[in-house]
DNA sequence: CCTATATTTCGTTTTTTGGCGAAATATAGA
DNA sequence: TCTATATTTCGCCAAAAAACGAAATATAGG
């Protein structure tokens, strides 16, 4: 709905940026953040609402990704403007280091490790 | 400081699509909108911390304007896409319309209507 | 048809933000 | 220097947003 408020959050800033790599299931992301399934989960659902991401169902898994060319030119806008001025910065960084970590673990390990806690 | 978060509010928006024709005092802004002027002001202190507006102090007035092209890029890319993207809703219409009859009076003059209250 | 499990929805609590009015600050002009 | 006044700062309250855990939903695979 409103893309300005979405990009507002800091953790749905991070989100955006770290599916510039390619997509992302609801575990990877919230091992990648630290923050509890359903808080990612709504954190995603404000970001689709803006129609900041798009998502894909893969049997119990949902995945997340960035929308292609076929957007609004606000959201396109938005997009472009996240990843390129907000992508240098130290908690992007920082991120990027870890998701290599996360990316090398089977998302079903992710979520059963979630599970757990 | 956080430009995404300076520019999540609507009447922060509304403050820089304003700022488009020219530099605004408080009070003007302050009429254009209905609110408290210590509400503007501190949505201002917001957008200024945030480097999108720049201020200008003229005798018992403050004006504020929309920088230069010598800003972080962040800042830039964030401005162009308000500007382009953000510029034609409905809001922002009725807005640049409110404007031209509050442009016809003195600020001396809002002040004054706004002590009033 | 069960069971396990990935994600979402719901209800609640905590934190953040937006709003106002009153008081403080600063400046113009008498 | 005193007064009027444009803006900001401060303290408070209400509304919005973020977080969590528990319960609900949906699907894979026995």
């Amino acid at each position: 709905m409103n893309v300005t408020k979405a990009l507002a959050d800091e953790t749905r800033v991070r989100v955006l940026l770290a599916l510039r790599r390619g997509e992302l299931c609801v575990c990877q992301l919230t091992e990648l953040f630290g923050l509890a399934p359903s808080t990612v989960s709504k954190h995603l659902s404000i970001l689709f609402q803006a129609g900041l991401v798009l998502s894909r169902k893969d049997g119990r898994w949902i995945y997340y990704k960035l929308p292609g060319k076929d957007v609004p030119v606000v959201v396109r806008e938005a997009l472009d403007w996240v990843c390129q001025s907000l992508a240098d910065q130290e908690r992007a960084t920082a991120d990027a280091k870890r998701l290599k970590q996360v990316l090398k673990c089977d998302p079903a390990e992710l979520c059963k490790r979630q599970l757990r806690k």
